[in-house]
DNA sequence: GCGACAG
DNA sequence: ATCTTGTCGC
């Protein structure tokens, strides 16, 4: 599953550009009850990267499971090319759930990507399950800042696109770039998201995936 | 040519 | 992502 993956940054922008017209932004899931969030983190010095992915419930949020992957890290950081770094890993984490999540959050762009074929799109083709990217920070796009209450969001245009949502989950903090993954539409990404972070800043799958993922990497 | 640039 | 303490504010 992992066999001929690129190797060089321009080896893996022709794959992204071979692979965007599979990505579904069209809503493609059916009723969601279990919940999970991904995210990853470095352990420079060894030179690993470990990837946490969690189930959660959707009604309440409250974990139920949680698994660990750990991999040598093969790839650089190059901006539009994450998955390429996180991917693998992060796929190697989702094998080892015990069930198939009805829905993924994943710390990172769907298609709010150059190529869109960010990190969430990517792995939610590639797991063939529908995934929602929940990044803190742009990539691409402009936008203007939204209004200041939990909920208000305003559209991510990229070349005349509109590739996603900056959306506010919690009034006082910055807000959320919210883009369709795969098998979900903008729309809908917008809905779950915020069910997804009824309290922090931070969708609650991925908090929890985060500070798993953070703990074991040191 | 000059910035911008997920994690 | 990671390197890093205290500190201001709800």
């Amino acid at each position: 599953m992992t066999e001929s993956w690129p190797t060089s940054p321009e080896e893996a922008r022709r794959l992204q550009e071979r692979l965007r017209d599979q990505v579904v932004t069209e809503d493609r899931l059916g009723p969601v009850r279990a919940v999970a969030g991904a995210d990853a983190h470095y352990a420079p010095v060894q030179g690993l990267t470990w990837a946490a992915a969690v189930i959660a419930t959707f009604e309440n949020l409250e974990l139920e499971e949680s698994v660990l992957a750990c991999q040598r890290t093969a790839f650089p950081y190059v901006s539009g090319l994450l998955s390429f770094r996180e991917a693998p890993t992060m796929l190697d984490a989702l094998a080892r759930l015990s069930r198939t999540p009805d829905l993924l959050l994943v710390d990172g762009q769907g298609i709010a990507h150059p190529r869109r074929l960010g990190l969430a799109s990517h792995v939610g083709l590639l797991a063939d399950i529908p995934t929602i990217g929940v990044a803190k920070t742009r990539l691409v796009g402009r936008y203007e800042e939204p209004g200041p209450a939990r909920g208000a969001w305003s559209p991510l245009l990229h070349r005349r696109e509109v590739v996603g949502a900056v959306l506010r989950t919690r009034p006082g903090t910055r807000p959320l770039f919210v883009s369709p993954g795969h098998r979900v539409g903008l729309s809908t990404a917008i809905d779950l998201v915020l069910r997804c972070t009824p309290r922090f800043r931070l969708s609650e799958p991925i908090r929890l995936a985060d500070r798993l993922s953070r703990e074991h990497a040191p």
